[in-house]
DNA sequence: TTACTTATAGTCAAAATGACCATATATTTA
DNA sequence: TAAATATATGGTCATTTTGACTATAAGTAA
């Protein structure tokens, strides 16, 4: 049996947990589209593949700040709201070593951000859903699991608005909705729920630059939904 | 700096992942009440205390058989439907040493099962949800974010029946329904939205030793269960 | 002016909901 | 044995919500 003779290792602060990494799936809607973030590896063995923006975790910070650091220093995205989606924890799924990885997903409004390769990654894109390339470990299992986690979300909780501009017409939310589940609303009866819903306020502005009667542009109420949920308000599409 | 003379060392299969760790979070039911399944801990520095059952991960298991593996180890239950619950990694969650843990939950029938401290439990127990003991780490935190998650699940999907012996009262559903959302539903109108759902088929038999009319009694329908979900079905309380 | 496009409001029958009431079937008590 | 009681189970009914449509409004483009 090998037994080692240097001391038990104090960590220092910056080193990293070496089984534990970290995954990020990011959504992003573009004119009816969902689309999905990836980097290009810049070294190593995986140089030259696709996968999602992940890392690892050092042990000076916490795993949600680890998300957030990891995903900035790859993409130049930050200041968004990244939720703990699922532990991936197969003992193969890393190559020649033993890692287990935490994905967070969130989902953000292209526009918002210009994607800065950084740090290992050579380069940094929005991928049609439905046109990935191939990935690396089993970042294509974590997408299929996000995409079910965000169509069960997207029914039940008042979420997507992430995706959108601040001011949006309600056929955009609508449209947003028709992409993630795949499926169609009546215009009107979709309208009509969502209006009496109170989550969304009307502004004063309306649509710019269209070739047909301009629709009024809405934002998401933030302070009306905080009421909600304290009431216990059930989100149902 | 300290440098190790060691080689590299490749873990043994049974060896553990030290930075990692697995919490158990079981809920029981238990005429109207839900309870909370802990160990107290017979080893040790936490000898004594009373906390979720947790263990590490060894190097040649997937983490959701870890999940099981400790969980029967230290509380004789096993075979259950044991699913992620959430990541929790502050940097000081744990005395002494960085360990991140990964939280699981499921539902069981506390009469299904005989309770069999083992491993470095010295005991195991249910507790009645308003009536825990101070507990280890963040376990209060993991218990509170569990509750949380199962009023959102309990809601929206058709979960819960496993809290449940095979056959069950519609009645008895209710009650269960009614402690997971310390709320009250009316009895006529609660049966006639569950039944139309056809989630739970009616037996031949009947209660039995209950001094008044017998109710019939009902169990889970598995089957229609998946036939629904293929459509898309969404389960509303 | 007309055609075309999308916005927005309204109609109406059917289904679902919430608050009740009524009766049925069992046990326990007087 | 009759009455009291407890829960089961079914029904009523006004109100709300849904789904499928229709109609009109307000713009641009030809």
């Amino acid at each position: 049996m090998h037994i080692s003779f240097s001391m038990p290792k104090k960590p220092s602060p910056d080193q990293i947990i070496d089984a534990l990494s970290i995954d990020c799936l990011i959504f992003g809607f573009n004119n009816g589209r969902l689309d999905i973030l990836l980097v290009k590896h810049g070294e190593g063995i995986s140089k030259g593949k696709w996968a999602l923006p992940g890392g690892w975790i050092q042990y000076n910070e916490s795993v949600n700040h680890a998300a957030k650091r990891i995903l900035h220093s790859l993409t130049g995205i930050s200041d968004i709201y990244l939720q703990q989606l699922s532990v991936f924890g197969d003992v193969d799924r890393y190559p020649g070593k033993r890692v287990v990885t935490i994905a967070y997903y969130a989902m953000v409004n292209e526009e918002h951000y210009s994607l800065i390769p950084g740090f290992t990654a050579s380069d940094v894109q929005w991928y049609d859903l439905h046109q990935l390339p191939d990935l690396l470990y089993d970042h294509t299992k974590i997408i299929q699991h996000g995409l079910k986690q965000l169509r069960h979300s997207v029914r039940h909780e008042p979420i997507g608005f992430n995706l959108l501009p601040k001011k949006f017409t309600l056929l955009k939310l609508q449209e947003l909705y028709e992409a993630i589940l795949e499926t169609k609303f009546d215009k009107s009866n979709f309208r009509r729920k969502l209006l009496k819903m109170n989550l969304v306020k009307p502004s004063t502005e309306k649509q710019q630059d269209v070739s047909h009667r301009a629709a009024s542009l809405y934002e998401f109420d933030e302070q009306r939904y905080q009421q909600l949920r304290e009431k216990g308000f059930a989100f149902e599409l």
